[in-house]
DNA sequence: CGTGTACTGGTCATTGTGCCCAATATTCTC
DNA sequence: GAGAATATTGGGCACAATGACCAGTACACG
């Protein structure tokens, strides 16, 4: 029953319709996907038993609370602590989002600050962690694509199966 | 009455209720948050004729989709042709999010992959863009910290003012 | 080819919604 | 600090949506 499997393309289709609008009745989105109410109430019942939606928060706009600046800031860190880094990094509440990744720099951190002067000030508390070596900044001057699941959905959408 | 402003101290509040329970009805947001049904209603109308929440493919997790790798790849484009690259990264599917940096490289682009061969020709297909000059690739190995907004959220709750 | 799963169309009581109102706080502006 | 503009409140209303059922049917899989 817990099927614990991802979206199919059924899924995908009901979270395409979302996507377009946010705020539509279960009614709305079947008559929208041609599907009966019941089907998107199982699936949407479904999703949060299984908690396949991430947490709401991501469809707030930092800029809106008054972070005007958004930077990436690459770090390399002593391998062995990687993790108390990852627990400081944690209490910086600028601090939106890290990475483990691969190459040459360990960390990838997003982080806002209110402007220039905050953001140095968030810059120079990661620093200032122990275990950490080396950062550089890359600061956010234009959003080319924002974040879009949409082209993605489709693909997944059209494929008949699963 | 068009405000155009961001969030106050109250709209946070109930971002961090709404964030704790995205599935609450109006009423139960306002007795979590002390605040009469009305004001409540009267936030969420505002807040989308205003617009102020981003869209819900935010909480769309590109792994539920079968998209288990995700990487970030910096590139450095010539600059004349930065507006055809990017209408071209557009174009790819699999390109979740691109930023105009600051920095020795010019992008930063965050994609997706369904396993490291789907990566690697996603990689490849951006190389291939006119005008994409150097492109190096981090893969995302972990996440140390999932993307969140709370911490800020109780920060600009808490103030009163605004 | 049989069995289990998913979808359907239907009904039901309950709850939430969107909208209205007038009264009262609160905040802002001059 | 007076006066005006704006927010919040509590109340009420008709309507729509919800969640929960159910039995019948289509479908997919082994």
């Amino acid at each position: 029953m817990t099927r614990r499997t991802g979206f199919d393309s059924v899924d995908a289709a009901i979270l395409l319709a979302m996507t377009a609008s946010p705020r539509a009745t279960v009614l709305a989105l079947a008559q929208r996907v041609l599907l009966s109410r019941n089907t998107i109430q199982a699936r949407l019942t479904r999703w949060d038993q299984d908690e396949l939606l991430l947490s709401f928060e991501r469809r707030i706009d930092p800029e809106s609370l008054g972070y005007r600046l958004t930077a990436f800031i690459t770090a390399s860190v002593v391998q062995r602590q990687l993790d108390a880094v990852a627990g400081a990094l944690r209490d910086i509440p600028e601090v939106l989002e890290v990475h483990g990744v691969s190459g040459e720099r360990d960390l990838l951190i997003r982080v806002v600050g209110e402007d220039a002067d905050d953001l140095y000030r968030v810059a120079g508390s990661i620093l200032a962690i122990p275990g950490v070596e080396r950062t550089s900044t890359a600061l956010v001057m234009r959003q080319l694509v924002a974040f879009r699941m949409t082209p993605l959905l489709q693909i997944v959408a059209r494929r008949k199966g699963r």
